[in-house]
DNA sequence: CGCGTTTGACCCGCGC
DNA sequence: GCGCGGGTCAAACGCG
């Protein structure tokens, strides 16, 4: 299991003293700066010495821009190390047993969906009208030669979602789907109970989602989307809005490879070759929304750090403090 | 009243 | 063949 904390800003050498800058110049001289600050500018030396201040300001905002997306590309060259590393290293015995166990489990369902047809009136009558459902095809193959095939077709992806471990709700995994609870189920391995979810944005669309918090961590929901969705996505910016963060790292292309707003990125790098293609696409990763979306993530990262809030203030206020003492000098 | 959730029962595959 | 466990169904229930 490998989660990733994308931004460790404590990490990073900021000032986050802002006593420190006013520690450099005298307190007196400070005060004495204050005191005849107000009565000594007129307003357009006040509003030009602001814009100054303004421009610095931006200057400085690019720079840290410019530092942010070095730490980016720094992250993404690190990861795409981790992921060459796991895919050219065979996994330890245990580790193989476990994959080996999910592979088997996955093909019954697979299996399991295909001896349901008889029995499920509505949505599997409807799939074998719908011509174009290669899912729905493989599944009315019952014959045991057709599984691996199956494995192949229906495509899963794993989701890891942080939450507050209080919250108890499996629903709160949002990627501007709509999805329709149909079942929980205590499993054997892990005590907190898992919840099954169709997509019912279409009554064609094949995707399930099993949604459970990881045993390790409980405040991490992890949602396993099978299938592809036969429609579009209903709404991009619901995704956007929707109060968790995550990226889907896997094998299925239609939930959303990316959500955003909240502060966690969790990358699933457990499976590596269950489907071949585990790792993520370099396209992907070079990708601009993908940068874009790191961007926002380090941004938003470093705007909720108040040691990072702090270091600003106090470079900011130090900033304005010297520029005033060598104005007035 | 319609829609979504809950939850116990049932089905099915797998291992012994 | 039997038991176990995961997945699904569908009636009951709650909510707006």
């Amino acid at each position: 299991m490998a989660y990733f904390s994308l931004l460790d800003t404590s990490s990073l050498d900021l000032n986050a003293n802002p006593m420190s800058l006013v520690d450099e110049v005298p307190i007196k001289e400070v005060q004495t700066s204050f005191s005849e600050l107000g009565r000594k500018n007129s307003v357009t030396e006040e509003t030009s010495a602001l814009e100054e201040e303004l421009s610095r300001v931006n200057e400085e905002n690019k720079k840290l821009t410019e530092q942010l997306t070095e730490l980016c590309e720094n992250y993404n060259a690190l990861r795409n190390h981790l992921v060459d590393y796991m895919s050219k290293n065979p996994l330890r015995a245990d580790q193989a047993n476990v994959v080996e166990k999910k592979r088997k489990a996955e093909s019954s369902i697979t299996t399991n969906n295909g001896g349901r047809a008889t029995n499920n009136g509505g949505n599997n009558n409807i799939n074998s009208d719908h011509s174009s459902s290669s899912d729905e095809d493989s599944s009315c193959n019952k014959k045991p030669r057709a599984r691996e095939e199956e494995h192949v077709k229906v495509k899963t992806s794993r989701v890891y979602v942080r939450t507050e471990a209080s919250d108890t709700s499996l629903q709160i995994v949002k990627d501007g789907y709509q999805w329709r609870k149909y079942g929980q189920k205590v499993t054997r391995d892990n005590p907190c109970p898992r919840a099954y979810f169709k997509c019912s944005f279409a009554p064609t669309c094949p995707v399930k989602k099993k949604v459970q918090r990881s045993i390790e961590d409980q405040s991490i929901l992890v949602a396993t989307y099978e299938g592809e969705h036969n429609h579009s996505h209903p709404s991009r910016v619901e995704a956007a809005a929707s109060s968790n963060r995550c990226v889907t790292i896997g094998s299925a292309p239609s939930p959303p490879r990316l959500t955003s707003s909240g502060p966690t990125v969790t990358l699933d790098l457990t499976k590596p070759n269950t489907n071949g293609d585990a790792k993520i696409p370099s396209q992907v990763v070079k990708s601009p929304e993908f940068q874009q979306f790191l961007v926002e993530q380090m941004a938003s990262s470093l705007t909720k750090d108040p040691s990072f809030k702090a270091a600003v203030a106090a470079a900011i206020s130090g900033r304005f403090l010297q520029h005033n003492l060598t104005e007035k000098w």
